[in-house]
RNA sequence: GGGCGCUUAGCUCAGUUGGUUAGAGCUCCUCGCUUACACCGAGGAGGUCGGGGGUUCGAGUCCCUCAGCGCCCA
């Protein structure tokens, strides 16, 4: 029996009880206490874990999270209060081009790999560097080491907010994407799947972001519409039998074209197939091809294939073996050379032109030669069209070829597909509908994870390269490092069997210069967490875990992938549910930003309406659904924390009048019915994550408890009917009000904590929950509506009277139904109580049950 | 173009295998300082459940269709 009163000192109780300022001393309590501490000596299957979303720390927190996080939260304490061992972390996420801007700007620093590691190194500044100042670079391992030291102090505003809020986590296994375990973790996952075939580097037309300068993946795409024009262009046959004209929104990529390409069914193209056309302005030529990818009705019908302005391109380039003739640079210029095959005098003198120009400037250059040339067709013609850019990024996207690594995920292989699928069928989504976003993202895939990126700050691929004899680097046999020297950085640490100064050197080895991407170490979150190989006896009690929560926009990067990580390492579901939340809307159902400048902090909030009343309107929220931002829904949450208070203060002013007292009486005993049901609906409504109709149901049946039993009985309670009477009802409140406080908890833990502690032993958050069993014999509750409506128009008649509730009725003449009167009947001696009623006259009819009141004269001022 | 969700009172939302006069809170109006609570209580007003069609003894709930809003993916 883990709830257990205490002895009880009605002084405890303050004369007027306050929610003020209670947040601060109850975390702290907490922390000193344990409270949250998750106890690791508990088995697999008494273990409840989450794998908890980490914020990026460069931000800062907003409503959003407060609201998802609550979500999250309230299902923890519940889990809690059942008897599991909850393992509930936080981490921060500092691993990522946030923070290596923050770390830039704030200390006047720049990443460079190939610097030195310098022990004890002072940045110049820290804070506001001079806008001329040029940022001085350093090693990684000291970039690392400043971005722990900036994100520091964030970490403990974060920290202090969540602990304001009540979440009730595990501080003692907090975590940082950026740290050594980390990076221990997502190299060792890394080289797991290195050596099992699961990664692979290779060469290949990769999404280029030009100002980024890296490589991007497929998840990280966005489309955006923007303007821009058809071209109509001659290219003149080789034949001399005139000119084939095409469409393209691209002229500029006119010098990389490798072949026209048409539908293998276009009678227009079909005797041009296995014929070549020159290019205009080039005079390079280039064969006319069938494709069943080329559109019919698109244009003229017949496009130019070049290396490559987009994805459809890469796919005509490998399908029909092309050769390669790129233009553009990683630095989106156009490269300084010709491309092989732009051998022409005439052609070089054009390509001259334009060689060094940004993209979009070479593009004028071109239409403006094309129209001198004559090969311009009509003028262009503007349309909008959907341009792919990086969803981080200001210009479109280019593809560029390079070396990258990847890891599968079932994009080029439809087994490794059909068996991540399964995965997704095999997981519990709340709500289930967003099992769909899986499924589309993972039939939509078409290519492999593209993990390796071009910058400095981040997690390095953890591999080298040997150097052969001519200083090449020979990139298919990578050397790995033994996973007992991880975390390593192969821009400053040796591999084994090399030293130092053979780095770079022929017959010697070369680091890889590239990091992950953040996801790539993200998607290991429930192994960094739960501590994987550094600490195997807990990471078996954790894992797989329980619940991952997360946001319904990071269903395709971070849900996915740690779903593919978890396929290859553990043959198995990271976790066996997933809780999507919805988005925080401002009140006029527009997504909430920042731009606005109407967002209100939380922790103006806190103050405004306290912590447990923000988690109210977070918690009111049905799992998944996007939600207005509403302080009257907060109000509302502070009624409720108010009440509660009051009403546990009217109840312990009648301490139980005996051990053995029992309720008794029938109108007790049906009260307690409706208790045990609200008991029971609040535990399937958790047991389906569905915490926000655990939520209605208990609040809707505190209300009726405060507003309806209470009154009822309150006449009875101060001995009304005599002691025995009195009992009944003084043990029955105190039953509903311990079960109550308990139901409250995962919602409003302050408050509960509060209200309970000043009668019983032990926090509210390891108590039990609340189960029928424990209310003891219940009646029949069919017996308070009746009862309910008698009363309420006992007080209609008084309120239509315009006269205080407080007015004795000499007469009240009840008709009702046999069955309303029996209930009238057990409720008599409360009715008379409640409603100052003197004397009853009832009648037994079938129609409505109706209640007349003769009211008594007021009584004079005195 | 494909997928998913939403549309119920002025506002925010419940409504769980279709079942009696559709519920709650907020707002609004009236009344009451009744010894847990004025950070309160009592009572009341307010809806042809987005439009149309169908199945059924019976539809907010199931089916079809149209419209609008939102999100995800092409």
């Amino acid at each position: 029996m883990a709830v257990t009163e205490s002895a009880f000192d009605p002084t405890q109780i303050p004369e007027k009880p306050t929610l003020d300022g209670i947040e601060a001393e109850w975390a702290q309590r907490w922390q000193d206490e344990g409270v949250y501490a998750f106890n690791r000596s508990a088995t697999r299957d008494q273990v409840y874990s989450i794998d908890t979303p980490p914020p990026t720390v460069s931000g800062s927190l907003h409503m959003g999270h407060v609201f998802s996080y609550t979500h999250t939260d309230t299902i923890a304490r519940y889990q809690r209060m059942t008897g599991k061992s909850v393992f509930y972390p936080m981490g921060w996420d500092d691993n990522g081009l946030p923070t290596e801007r923050r770390v830039q700007n704030f200390f006047g620093v720049r990443c460079d790999p190939n610097v030195a590691y310098q022990p004890g190194f002072t940045p110049p500044f820290r804070g506001d560097p001079p806008k001329d100042h040029q940022p001085i670079a350093i090693s990684r391992p000291n970039f690392i080491e400043l971005c722990e030291e900036l994100t520091h102090e964030d970490e403990k505003i974060f920290e202090d907010l969540f602990r304001r809020l009540g979440l009730s986590v595990d501080w003692d296994y907090l975590y940082t994407t950026i740290e050594d375990r980390s990076r221990r973790v997502s190299q060792r996952a890394f080289l797991r799947n290195l050596a099992r075939g699961e990664a692979y580097t290779q060469e290949a037309p990769t999404l280029w972001d030009v100002d980024f300068k890296t490589a991007v993946a497929q998840a990280e795409l966005e489309d955006r519409e923007r303007p821009g024009a058809y071209h109509n262009v001659a290219f003149a046959r080789s034949d001399g039998q005139g000119d084939v004209v095409i469409d393209t929104t691209r002229p500029v990529l006119l010098a990389a074209c490798v072949a026209l390409v048409a539908h293998p069914d276009d009678d227009r193209y079909k005797p041009l197939f296995g014929k070549t056309v020159r290019t205009p302005l080039y005079g390079v030529e280039v064969p006319v091809l069938a494709h069943p990818l080329a559109q019919i009705d698109k244009g003229t019908g017949i496009a130019m294939i070049c290396t490559f302005g987009d994805l459809t391109d890469v796919i005509w380039w490998r399908e029909l073996n092309l050769p390669t003739r790129a233009i553009i640079g990683r630095d989106g210029r156009i490269i300084a050379t010709p491309p092989n095959g732009l051998e022409s005098p005439s052609g070089i003198a054009a390509y001259e032109q334009i060689a060094g120009l940004f993209i979009n400037q070479a593009q004028t250059k071109v239409v403006e030669m094309l129209r001198e040339s004559g090969a311009m067709i009509g003028e262009p013609r503007a349309i909008m069209h959907p341009v792919k850019f990086f969803e981080k990024g200001d210009r479109p996207l280019e593809i560029v070829t390079s070396r990258q690594w990847y890891i599968r995920n079932g994009g080029r292989d439809t087994d490794l597909r059909g068996a991540l699928l399964n995965r997704g069928e095999n997981l519990v989504w709340h709500p289930d509908h967003m099992r769909h976003r899986y499924s589309n993202w993972v039939e939509g895939l078409n290519g492999d994870w593209l993990i390796s990126r071009q910058r400095y700050f981040g997690v390095p691929v953890p591999v080298w390269y040997p150097v052969n004899a001519d200083g090449d680097t020979v990139h298919d046999s990578p050397i790995v490092p033994t996973e007992d020297r991880l975390p390593i950085d192969p821009s400053t640490d040796v591999p084994s069997g090399y030293t130092a100064d053979q780095r770079n050197q022929p017959n010697g080895f070369i680091g890889d210069p590239d990091v992950m991407d953040t996801w790539a170490t993200s998607s290991l979150s429930p192994q960094i967490a739960g501590k994987w190989e550094d600490d195997a006896d807990l990471f078996g009690r954790i894992f797989p875990m329980d619940l991952r929560p997360q946001a319904h926009d990071i269903i395709r990067t971070w849900l996915f992938s740690t779903v593919v990580r978890a396929n290859f390492e553990h043959d198995s579901l990271p976790w066996k549910n997933a809780a999507l939340s919805g988005w925080i809307l401002d009140p006029d159902r527009k997504k909430m930003s920042k731009s606005k400048g109407n967002v209100v902090t939380p922790i103006d909030l806190f103050e405004k309406f306290g912590s447990d009343a923000v988690r109210y309107w977070a918690a009111s929220a049905r799992p998944g659904i996007d939600t207005a931002f509403s302080e009257d829904q907060m109000k509302v949450g502070k009624k409720l924390a108010t009440k509660l208070l009051n009403a546990t203060k009217f109840v312990l002013t009648f301490p139980q009048p005996d051990v053995e007292a029992k309720p008794t009486h029938p109108v007790d005993l049906a009260m307690l019915a409706r208790v045990a049901e609200t008991v029971r609906e609040a535990t399937i409504a958790f047991d389906q994550y569905d915490y926000a109709r655990a939520l209605e149901r208990t609040e809707a049946m505190f209300w009726w408890f405060c507003d309806d039993y209470v009154e009822l009985v309150k006449g009875r309670v101060y001995n009304s009917q005599g002691a025995d009477a009195a009992g009944s009802a003084i043990s029955a409140l105190r039953l509903a009000l311990s079960a109550l406080q308990r139901l409250l908890a995962p919602f409003m833990p302050f408050t509960t904590e509060t209200v309970w502690r000043w009668w019983q032993s032990g926090s509210v958050h390891t108590a039990t929950w609340p189960n029928t069993a424990e209310l003891g014999p219940i009646g029949d509750s069919a017996i308070l509506d009746p009862i309910g409506e008698i009363l309420s128009q006992v007080r209609r008649a008084k309120t239509d009277a315009k006269t205080s509730q407080k007015t004795a009725v000499t007469e009240a003449t009840v008709s009702a139904s046999e069955s309303v009167l029996a209930a009238f009947e057990l409720g008599r001696g409360d009715l008379s109580d409640a409603g100052s009623v003197r004397s009853w006259v009832t009648v037994a009819g079938a129609g409505e049950t109706t209640v007349s009141a003769v009211l008594a004269p007021p009584e004079p001022a005195s």
